[in-house]
Formats: structure tokens, sequence, C-alpha cells
DNA sequence: AAAGGTTTTATGGGAAACCACAAAGCATTT
DNA sequence: AAATGCTTTGTGGTTTCCCATAAAACCTTT
């Protein structure tokens, strides 16, 4: 099991008790916790120079701006920083991220040991994460598998998801039929972009893009 | 003090660590906590009709679906329902809302004792807040209350609030012009709507309305 | 009351969105 | 190979958006 953990998460409900999990829990000695980034950095730094660095990371991804600027404003600038000092650091993510898609994104682009996704059992997860982490492996919840995996339906919806991604940044449909022409993607005709969103305007009830657009992301789809 | 607590929050650690809070660091000695608005509303009546009920719900608004259905979706209809029955209630939202201006629409909108937001400081401010409405009161965080207070601001945001609401709602500048009119409001014309909107665009670099609309919902503006 | 400035409203033209329908391309079936 | 159904693409017409320019209304100053 791991001896020395750094939490960076800026609620102090869930930094509290993410601490606790860890000492009484996991009897794990030397827990630190920082309420911000930069904080974190530093203090992984300092670890690290004294020969002494932490084993395990979990990070939030999204910090709160307050009153103290910040360099590093996100877990993800955090990871990123940190891995290039300390590439053996082990990291779970601890986000209330839970759209498949976006955490696929990020898999993909970082080096992350596990993710866990805030919720009602997410304390059972992270332990889990944490055991099988400590003992060279990684973790990921059954149930994100599953929807990562799924890529009958990915596909579909990756369609989909770039075209409103273009649209809901300004894009026109000309200008995005000419981005999926380059992407050698199909169906890329300003017809059939206009038939996808026709299709899903109906089935989301809106009554027009721009509406579409603010129903999508309410939902959290893109 | 309080001597019996119910709390509902779906994510675990938040649960957790209010529970401990109430329990160990207030000495609340009847402290219940539920994951689902269903299963409080549940243990709020069922204390009623034993006669003890609770004299503090602290609740979180926005709960994760999941494979159980719900009845009650949200904090907001678990306040309104328990209110019914239990009129005396004291509530303390606990949320990651931290938008003035909505938080001010639900202080109108519902009776609430106590609104804390999910932070770096959020258990401080809650132990005031229990205390505080524990002795008859209630308790509003100062940098709250003083945000509320600028009229002069959220007047003006509250125009184009409005326009960007409606417009992200697929409505067309003329329905909102119409709309306008109806409602006694100035400018009320097509042409001072594109003038805003366009101003809106400039000032957040938005390629056109749909553009500017995503970029707004993603700061939280609307 | 006149002058000057700001805000609101009106008008018009080109671009894009919206919508219905037709044509072409492609795969499967017979 | 012909027929069938499905997907993709094209076309044209109406509405709405976008943008520039000008007129009208309102307010303040002198």
């Amino acid at each position: 099991m791991f001896q020395k953990v750094l939490i960076a998460e800026d609620f102090d409900t869930n930094n509290q008790r993410l601490t606790s999990l860890l000492k009484e829990d996991l009897n794990i000695p030397n827990v630190v916790s920082s309420l911000y980034c930069d904080d974190a950095f530093l203090k992984a730094k300092k670890a690290l120079i004294s020969n002494i660095p932490f084993e395990l990371l979990i990070t939030d991804l999204s910090f709160k701006e307050d009153y103290r600027p910040q360099k590093l404003a996100s877990g993800l600038q955090l990871i990123e920083a940190l891995k290039k000092e300390q590439p053996e650091l082990k990291i779970i993510v601890f986000s209330i991220e839970d759209r498949p898609s976006k955490i696929n994104q990020i898999l993909t682009d970082y080096p992350i040991d596990s993710f866990i996704s805030k919720g009602r059992k997410a304390l059972e997860e992270l332990k889990k994460a944490i055991t099988e982490i400590s003992n060279g492996g990684s973790y990921f919840p059954f149930d994100l598998q599953q929807s990562l995996r799924n890529d009958n339906l990915s596909i579909l919806a990756l369609y989909d998801q770039m075209v409103l991604t273009y649209i809901s940044n300004g894009y026109t449909k000309d200008k995005v039929s000419t981005i999926l022409k380059q992407k050698d993607m199909s169906p890329s005709s300003v017809s059939s972009i206009e038939k996808r969103l026709q299709k899903l305007c109906d089935a989301f009830d809106a009554k027009n893009t721009t509406h579409l657009i603010t129903i999508v992301k309410d939902l959290h789809l893109i």
C-alpha cells in the first residue's frame, strides 16, 4: 500500500472526507491535501527534492477561482506539470465529470491510472482504485469501461457530436461541410448536415439550431 | 441547538463529511442522511408521523440520476414537498451553485433559511448557518449578500439575460421583440435587440448568436 | 428654444438558415 | 440485370440573421 499520498481538491467537504478515508480506512501514514493546484504542485516538488516523493496524486479537475490568482488553473494542468517532474507518480482523477466521451478523451490525452466520478458510491470505487494501483495495476469502474467500449453507439454519436460542436462554436453549415470533407468523413454535404440537424431538432423538440445547442448543452451531451 | 437533522445529498463524500460535522463537531445526537430525494422525503414524513419530526433539512439541489427512478428529482422539489407537510421545518440549501442571479431567484421562490455554496470554506459557513438558524435567525454569506444587493448591475444584466434566454430557447428576434413589448420593457425593437446582441458578440468574441449562446452558457451566465 | 449627444427605431440588402422536394449513389434482393 | 429501399447530395424558395446606414425620439446643456 502507498505510504505518501497527495490530494488536490478545492471543496473542503470532499477534501476532508478523502483525507480521513486514506488515513483511517486505508492506514496511509502520510496524507497531504491542498485546496489549490499551485499549492499541490509546490508540495509535490518539495517532497521530490527532499527525496521522499509522493507516490500517488488524487486530484479534482476543476477548481473554483477565487481571490488567489493561480498559475495552474485545472487538474489537467497540474497533472501535466507534475508528470514532467516525476513521471512515475501514480494519478487518480476524482471528478464530477461523468460523460463517457469526455472521460475517454482525457484518458487518451493524459497518463492517468484511474478515473473516478463523484457520486453515491465514489468512496468505494476510490478504495478499489487505490488498492489496484498500489498493486501495480490500474482501475476503471465497470460501467465506464462498458460505455467506452460501445463503439457502435459512440461512432454514431461522435458524428452528431462533432457537427453540434462545430455549429455551437459558430461555424456555418457550409464551413462544417468543408471541414468534414477535409477529414474524409461522410456524409459531408451541407444537405446531409442539415438533415442530421433536423433529425436532432425533432428528437429533442428544438425550434431551431440555437435551441438545439442549448438543449444538448444542458443535457451535457457536448 | 438542533437535536434532529436530515441531510439529502447524493455524493457520498459530501454526505459523510456533513454527517460527521453535525455529529462530532456540533454534537447533534440525531443525524440522518439520504442519497435520494424520495428517501429523504419518506424519512421526514415518517419522523413527522411518529411525533419526533426533523427540525432542519440540509439539502443539495441537483441529484444524479441512476437506475432508481425518483418522484422527486431535485432538491427544490423536495423542499416544496416537505414544506407542505411540515411548514416549520428549517432549510439550508448546500449546492455547487454560486451564480448570484440564480441564487437570488431561488431565495425569492422558495422558503429557505440559508444558502451555502460548496467550496473551500463551505464547512465553516455551514457551521455558522446552523448556529444562526438554531437561534431563530437566518444566514447568508457576506459576499452573497453583497452581490445580491448590487441592483445597478443586475438590472443591466437582467435585460441581456432575458434576451439571451429567449434566443437560446429558439425564439426569433422578431418574437423576442413582441414579447418585450408585451412586458412593456424597453428597448424592444428588433433593431435594438440586434444591437444588444452584437455588443455581446463583440464583448465575448462570438462569431454569431449560436456561438454567443454557447459561450454564455459555458460561463454559466444564463 | 436651439444645439449636441445618446439611445431607440426603421429600412434595405446580402448571407445563412430553414424546409420541401427531386435526383443520384449504393447495397441488397429477386 | 432489374427492382427495391436506403442514404447522400443537389436545388430552389421562404424566412431569419447579420450588418450598415439613416431617421426619429429622448435627454442634457446652454
